[in-house]
DNA sequence: CCGCATCCCCAAAGATACTG
DNA sequence: CAGTATCTTTGGGGATGCGG
């Protein structure tokens, strides 16, 4: 299990569990459904073999993750997020929100694609914030806000689409600068998207020394 | 620095720069004000010297606090959160959150005094959540939510003064019952109150191993 | 005393190889 | 594919020292 903190602190109680390297991003990753081993591994760059099935032990402990075995076709194991995983939306999405604050914008070469946008929107709007159907296209990819939550791919039958690149991406969500970005449909859409987003945004600390972009 | 992470995400920009052991500690001492050295040593106990004057270091290059030389009659440095270390609250308050959740009820014998329960309002209320101005009563400790902050100590005149126990405390704050908490005045304080706090209840994770209370 | 710096030890982190 | 075993490296933690 996690290191403790000899204090009656929820703050504590929480580091405790899930405040370890690597354990953060894991759940990270299963936020946005179950997982195998191997995919883990290569969407955590960085995080050695052992490292990921020590964390996955203690998550498991910790009841914040669960395994889960497929039926026989396909007997393959794969890694869920608990209730508990699934409450830890809102800490993720706080601390990407003050992560992306500090980061500078996307190098100028970076495109998203095979649904980063959708995992991107995922933790940057709140579940139920948007009533609407919104279509929000972003370079080569393509996400929706439909009945109140976030999936791939492109509306039916949208109130709104919203294109941009990802720049402008980028100053729509830390800036709330919605220049670059084109609305096809409801005008008011745009002023919808950005009320669902946190009050606080931009800048905040250092400049940035490696530009980066958003993700997951 | 703290250790990094090789991905151009903003969770994993957070993580590197709040993520390590102790960091999200010091910040959360720092949000009720300018703390000296020794303070935050007896605040976060476990925490040894030289770890405290690392991460101290760390955050300030990261620019999350700053160094402050008190003026000549008593030259003493406190360390105050910039406005990069104030943008953290909504972090350490869904953190908060998440870990009170996991937390059993406080030990029998547990009270709050000496401030505990205004720095226990100030991370679980958002600021601007109450308009009212509302004493709260826990054991011995008294504070205020007033004009949309909390406060240390009895409110001048107040709209509604809420008197509980340390245990009625926690089952209104993560269980959202009510029960035990007598209200003075105006008779929708409660729910105002309980309209303020964050929408996700009830208890996450496994049950209490060692049973804890809120604090900080 | 306050605010660290230094030294040493050990437990975690990291890299790699290997196995059911 | 899904991990375990092994080895090396790094950083956390405790004790102590030392200047202001």
């Amino acid at each position: 299990m996690g290191r403790h903190y000899d204090q009656y602190c929820p703050i504590a109680q929480a580091l405790s569990v899930v405040g370890e390297r690597w354990s953060l991003l894991v759940v990270r990753e299963l936020q946005h459904g179950p997982l195998r081993y191997s995919d883990l591994l290569e969407r955590i760059p960085g995080c050695s073999t052992n490292m990921l099935a020590t964390r996955l032990r203690d998550l498991e402990v910790a009841e914040v993750l669960e395994r889960e075995t497929l039926p026989p076709p396909a007997p393959a194991t794969v890694y869920a997020l608990t209730d508990a995983g699934l409450a830890l939306g809102p800490v993720l999405r706080e601390l990407a929100w003050w992560g992306a604050r500090r980061m500078g914008p996307p190098p100028p070469g970076m495109t998203f694609g095979n649904g980063e946008l959708a995992r991107a929107l995922r933790v940057a709007v709140p579940p139920d914030a948007v009533a609407e159907t919104i279509e929000v296209r972003v370079d080569d990819d393509v996400a929706r806000l439909e009945g109140g939550i976030v999936l791939d791919g492109a509306a039916e039958d949208p109130d709104a689409v919203l294109t941009m690149e990802l720049a402008d991406f980028y100053r729509l969500l830390v800036e709330r600068d919605d220049a670059g970005v084109a609305v096809e449909g409801d005008p008011g859409a745009l002023a919808t998207f950005l009320a669902a987003l946190p009050p606080a945004h931009g800048r905040i600390g250092p400049a940035p020394t490696a530009p980066t972009a958003p993700r997951a």
